[in-house]
RNA sequence: GGCGGAGUGGCCGAGUGGCUUAGGCAAGGGCCUGCAAAGCCCUGUACGCGGGUUCGAUUCCCGCCUCCGCCUCCA
């Protein structure tokens, strides 16, 4: 089976052919830099880090663009509220972002853009729209004339006539539903420099125009979250297709996180921070969370369902330390599709079946772990060496963690020194069937943190994880 | 009002016109263990409601109920 992947704009799951053979490019809209990430923002990241993954992963070579919107009206409604330099902000959130998607595992994009670094390509997009009768200009704004564009609403199933009312500062534009452009500057707001006055970008043009400096006139995936539909993307569209440009072949969006069943986001307040979150797990856990249900599927987060993610995955982890420990770690070989049981592979193919992906890995788990109790190294090695192919196309490496050596870091060798001597006591006391005094000696080391487990090939520990 | 999505066993979460009817978590039983822990084995027959099509529907069709997203900034 080849890759399918559900494309939005034409409501089906359609085969997925690049337009260069071998190559990929895929544009993903990232966050407007107001403030820190919530978990919403990250399952985004995630999701379209394992399709980025799974591409490599099939052969291609992927360049993934994604956009950092540093200029835009909550943007500068912080700045003055705070009295901090709207740059100021902008930056100090993206460096957040950017530790957030780190720490998940997220691999770093081939370009990062943002839109304030990329002015004169929005004024040759806003010149050949205005060339062309697409757009206007009013007293430094400019807008996108929607009856411009018999096809606008493709996208998204929207018929122009029946949207509610739009923005409220309509009374420059020619027609409701047209939308900015470019936005003249309010005095005191920066601004930039264009033949049709000093103002600053609109979002939807900001993307238009960093999505094909980098990826050309016509890519083959533009992602983001469920949300961004209506109306960003289909005025991406509309703004590239009315001057000839072919743009996205795919588009591809991530379900939302909910709580309480309510969308999470800024303008609601009921957001999560990944840093609160991980206060409560571990990255690879957090990860594992939000990498698990399908990407379409919207999520309700509760604490419950976080914890028991994080229960499943470190019984993964688990196979993965006590295979490591026996068969030893292989050379690391660059993924193809023959790293992985091709049960995995016809998930994954599937519009990204990670939730039936993750079955085929429980499945290698519960084999090599009885592969694992029979001594079998051969046969341990192969579900290992599976294991780890499939969690690195989640993003997941046990190994890399540290996990796998049973933590500690830098004390490791200390630590290791230590609790062997401790080890070695209990099972003298054990030898001599002393067993209140081996159980004293499990229970002190539980107490530092350390838990012991008694196995055929004599007693291993590790650092508890919670 | 318009467009779209969802309701699955105690919980999370896939999927399918019938075939051994995912996977995880939790629970109970068993094996292993000095006891544990980890692991392995076994158990659990669910698909919002009402009709219809069919030999047979959770899966297709119709109606209904409930919930969510978008239509304004939003991953």
């Amino acid at each position: 089976m080849t890759l399918r992947l559900y494309d939005t704009a034409s409501r089906q799951t359609r085969e997925f052919e690049s337009i260069e053979p071998g190559r990929v490019s895929l544009y993903l809209c990232g966050a407007t830099v107001q403030a820190p990430p919530h978990i919403g923002h990250v399952r985004s990241a995630v999701a379209f880090d394992v399709l980025s993954r799974w591409l490599s992963a099939s052969g291609y070579r992927v360049t993934f663009c994604r956009n950092v919107t540093d200029i835009d009206d909550k943007i500068l409604a912080v700045a003055a509220t705070s009295g901090v330099p709207w740059w100021e902000i902008s930056q100090r959130n993206q460096r957040i972002f950017e530790s957030a998607y780190d720490s998940l595992g997220c691999l770093p994009p081939t370009v990062e853009p943002r839109a304030t670094g990329h002015v004169p390509e929005m004024i040759v997009l806003m010149r050949r729209l205005i060339e062309s009768g697409h757009a206007y200009a009013v007293d430094g704004d400019v807008y996108f004339s929607v009856q411009s564009f018999p096809a606008y609403g493709a996208l998204s199933g929207q018929d122009p006539r029946n949207l509610q009312q739009g923005e409220s500062d309509v009374e420059s534009k020619r027609d409701p539903v047209d939308f900015a452009l470019w936005k003249r500057a309010k005095p005191g707001e920066p601004y930039w420099e264009t033949p049709w006055g000093n103002g600053r970008p609109g979002w939807h043009l900001e993307c238009s125009a960093m999505a094909t400096k980098y990826l050309g006139a016509r890519f083959d995936i533009h992602g983001g979250g469920l949300d961004l539909v209506f109306p960003h993307h289909e005025n991406e569209q509309a703004q590239s297709r009315s001057v000839g440009d072919g743009f996205a072949n795919f588009w591809m969006h991530n379900g939302l996180v909910t709580l309480g069943g309510d969308k999470m986001s800024k303008s609601l307040g009921n957001t999560l921070s990944v840093e609160n979150l991980l206060e409560q797990v571990r990255p690879a856990e957090l990860r594992y969370y939000l990498a698990a249900p399908h990407y379409r599927s919207s999520v309700d987060f509760t604490a419950a369902s976080l914890d028991e993610a994080a229960t499943a995955y470190r019984r993964v982890e688990g196979f993965v330390t006590r295979a490591v420990e026996l068969a030893g770690v292989g050379i690391p070989t660059p993924l193809t599709l023959a790293s992985f049981p091709p049960a995995f592979v016809d998930a994954m193919n599937d519009d990204l079946g990670v939730p039936q992906g993750l079955a085929v890995l429980h499945n290698t788990v519960r084999e090599g772990n009885a592969a694992l109790a029979d001594g079998d190294k051969v046969r341990v090695a192969t579900h290992l060496r599976h294991v780890i192919a499939m969690l690195s196309v989640l993003g997941l490496d046990p190994i890399a963690d540290g996990s796998a050596s049973g933590g500690g870091g830098d004390m490791r060798g200390v630590i290791d020194a230590l609790v062997a001597l401790a080890i070695e006591q209990r099972t003298a006391a054990r030898e001599r069937k002393d067993y209140a005094a081996a159980d004293a000696i499990r229970d002190q080391l539980a107490q530092a943190g350390i838990i012991v487990e008694d196995t055929a090939a004599g007693a291993r520990w590790q650092l508890r994880r919670d």
